[in-house]
DNA sequence: TATTTATCGATATACTATTATCGATAAAGT
DNA sequence: ACTTTATCGATAATAGTATATCGATAAATA
């Protein structure tokens, strides 16, 4: 009785950001007319091994492929939506109608992904009541009960740093159990909530020193001359 | 001659992460007056392990910390700052002025992470010649000629999944080795190329599939009562 | 001055993720 | 019908990352 549903529960952090990718990819072949894809042809696409492809396919998926086939391209594709969760939609609230708020506010391609934004706070009067890509901007004492009324699990915080926290620990307070950072502060929570970063000096921290790197090897080569792995 | 300097080479990708983040602690607690920090204060505040926060510090500075004082902020906060490039600062372009660009244009925060973006790019003639948070919009076909011009390495992309790979193409053919690509899809590039994925799909897909975890988990938690770890 | 304590650095262990290997299998070719 | 080949799934080996342990040390305290 318990080792008759597959471990779905076992997928890496790193294959559920592969996921995505597959989907894409497999949406794309659909579009031209493809219906079977094998791992090999996957992994080549993604630029990684084909054996960690068969992997991630097999933790999403009971159904496998077959050799000299692979895998049905359309159970695919639903079985990866499904385990995404991009067919029940959550809805989310957002915090911070500044740039990046609003850019998020105005994106419409959140539905695709599972998500709904829908509604959004701030404490500058002058946006609040206003109406950002079709979601009304309240002011954030009213945050509490709209969360409970509609019974919200997913917070998105898009304030300055300094404010984050705050704003963080009303909406756990308010029910929040999932939220979406951009604020570029490590928030402390306790261990029911959720927290994932979206954080631009991470992401830059990451690039530039990749960057400083090679630019350092090339220039080293033109000395050193490495002989090639 | 080989071991003398440090091994500044091995910081796992994750360390690298974390390191903005010490360096917004660090710098508010220098902001409060403080001038020493041990490894566990960090640890806690980061919900770390001390002995990882040591081993991230070690990486990036030579000068050590104390027993029971625990390492000089001031000190610290200049080597991460030197060791993530935040002093010298990389010239980027960026293409596709949509909403998302748009909001990275007017972002006035990233010269602080070692990043200036000098130049945009569109095919939309609406928005070619216009001026977005201080920088011009050229047209594609300028793209190049820029980008060797001004030596740029470091391409932002912001356009449509269905544009990004041919970007992607014209801007390594253009001199660029870093690429932050925000558009939804896999970049195919030549190994020289360092690609920096953004991609809110990724990130959706660890947040909600967590979220649907936790979610499923107190639903189950009320018959099975789990004992606690 | 002796003892206690918080912290350090180094090393060892445990955990996680990726890559390699191998036998099995179904389609394609001879 | 037989052989070859691409692919599969499972398992083993490797690499990468995080955590635990331990002796050493400098500051604080008795």
């Amino acid at each position: 009785m318990e080792k008759d549903q597959k471990q779905y529960t076992s997928i890496s952090k790193q294959a559920l950001r592969r996921l995505p990718y597959y989907l894409n990819y497999l949406k794309r072949l659909r579009e031209s007319g493809v219906d079977k894809v094998s791992s090999t042809m996957i992994a080549k696409e993604m630029s990684l091994n084909d054996v960690q492809v068969r992997k991630d396919l097999a933790a999403v998926s009971k159904i496998g492929g077959k050799p000299r086939k692979g895998f049905d391209i359309e159970e695919l594709i639903m079985c990866i939506e499904s385990y995404l969760g991009y067919n029940n939609i959550n809805d989310a609230i957002l915090v911070g109608a500044g740039h990046l708020g609003r850019a998020l506010l105005s994106y419409t391609g959140f539905e695709d992904y599972g998500l709904r934004i829908v509604a959004a706070f701030d404490i500058d009067e002058n946006v609040v009541n206003t109406n950002i890509g079709g979601k009304i901007v309240f002011p954030m004492d009213k945050l509490s009960d709209i969360c409970n009324r509609l019974n919200i699990h997913i917070g998105i915080i898009t304030v300055p740093a300094s404010a984050a926290q705050s704003v963080c620990d009303l909406m756990v307070e308010s029910g929040i159990i999932a939220i979406w950072n951009f604020a570029p502060v490590h928030l402390s929570v306790n261990e029911n909530v959720i927290v994932h970063n979206e954080n631009i000096a991470e992401s830059l921290a990451l690039l530039s020193s990749q960057l400083a790197a090679r630019l350092n090897q090339k220039k080293n080569n033109l000395s050193i001359k490495e002989n090639p792995v």
